[in-house]
DNA sequence: ATGTTTGTTCCGAT
DNA sequence: CATCGGAACAAACA
């Protein structure tokens, strides 16, 4: 589900909320699997504090006053969100952290529909091997693009496919990725071999531009109303995608090509991407 | 019934 | 041995 827009408005929020918290009781469903196994897990996280949460790539980083950490990835259908204590679970309630700190008490849950998220206890060393998955990070002001051009053109590869490789570059999904080769005016099956070094520095920009609108938005909500916010509230990107879901170009009214690249629903202007 | 879904990882082919 | 693409993971909805 999210990508790094939807991720960062997710860990802002509950930094807001619930920094210095202490984690009181843990919860964990019996068919969803956490890491390590659930004895291990909640002896990591009661009685810990949470000093600070900030993303790292599509990860939700829950630093703990002992050193470690709560990683938590929500892939396709995962979702952090408050629920008042006298409330009933979420549907596909999860995990559940009663969290508090002076004398306020609060529910944070981690709900998965499709249960391709986790939920892992990392040391310092774990974190970094995690760290060191992850490519470029576009939001990196000190990312230039004759940087970002090295990294595409290791890959043989079509640029979209390249695009979603975390390894190479951290952050975007297949929405903004569709959103950021049309803003660049490349079609997504461009092989990264045939991209001048101009049209990388485009890309580059395109990818920022649409990543920093996502977040000034809160984040993209589709129909399915899967990404909300910590207080359940939607963000509004999805208003303002460029080509994303489109029949027609916003650009020049011809008809948006959808097909399937890699797996993914892909969409593309002929007249405007090259 | 079939096709679709905002992600990642594993496996087989090359 | 490295790299790439497709399948798999699982669940709901149109």
């Amino acid at each position: 589900m999210p990508e790094l827009p939807e991720v960062l408005t997710i860990a802002q929020t509950l930094d807001k909320n619930i920094r210095d918290f202490r984690i009181e009781k843990v919860t964990v469903d019996s068919i969803f699997r956490v890491s390590p196994v659930v004895e291990d897990f909640q002896k990591a996280l009661i009685g810990r504090s949470i000093n600070k949460i900030s993303n790292y790539a599509k990860n939700i980083v829950f630093e703990l006053d002992d050193k470690r950490y709560l990683v938590v990835h929500l892939a396709m259908t995962g979702q952090l969100m408050f629920r008042k204590l006298e409330s009933k679970p979420f549907r596909w309630e999860r995990v559940l952290l009663t969290l508090s700190k002076s004398g306020k008490t609060l529910n944070l849950a981690y709900n998965d529909m499709r249960m391709f998220g986790k939920m892992e206890i990392k040391d310092q060393s774990g974190y970094k091997e995690l760290e060191q998955k992850y490519g470029l990070n576009p939001l990196d002001e000190n990312v230039t693009s004759s940087a970002f051009h090295i990294q595409l053109k290791k890959k043989n590869s079509i640029i979209k496919n390249v695009l979603l490789d975390q390894k190479i570059i951290a952050g975007a999904g297949n929405i903004y990725v569709n959103d950021a080769l049309f803003m660049a005016g490349i079609l997504p099956k461009r092989k990264t071999t045939s991209l001048s070094e101009k049209e990388s520095g485009a890309l580059l920009k395109g990818l920022r531009e649409i990543l920093r609108e996502g977040i000034e938005h809160r984040g993209s909500t589709l129909d399915d109303e899967m990404f909300v916010d910590p207080f359940g509230k939607k963000g509004s990107h999805q208003n303002y995608f460029r080509i994303y879901g489109k029949k027609t170009c916003p650009n020049c009214q011809s008809n948006v090509v959808f097909e399937q690249v890699n797996g993914r629903g892909t969409y593309y202007c002929t007249v405007c991407q090259k």
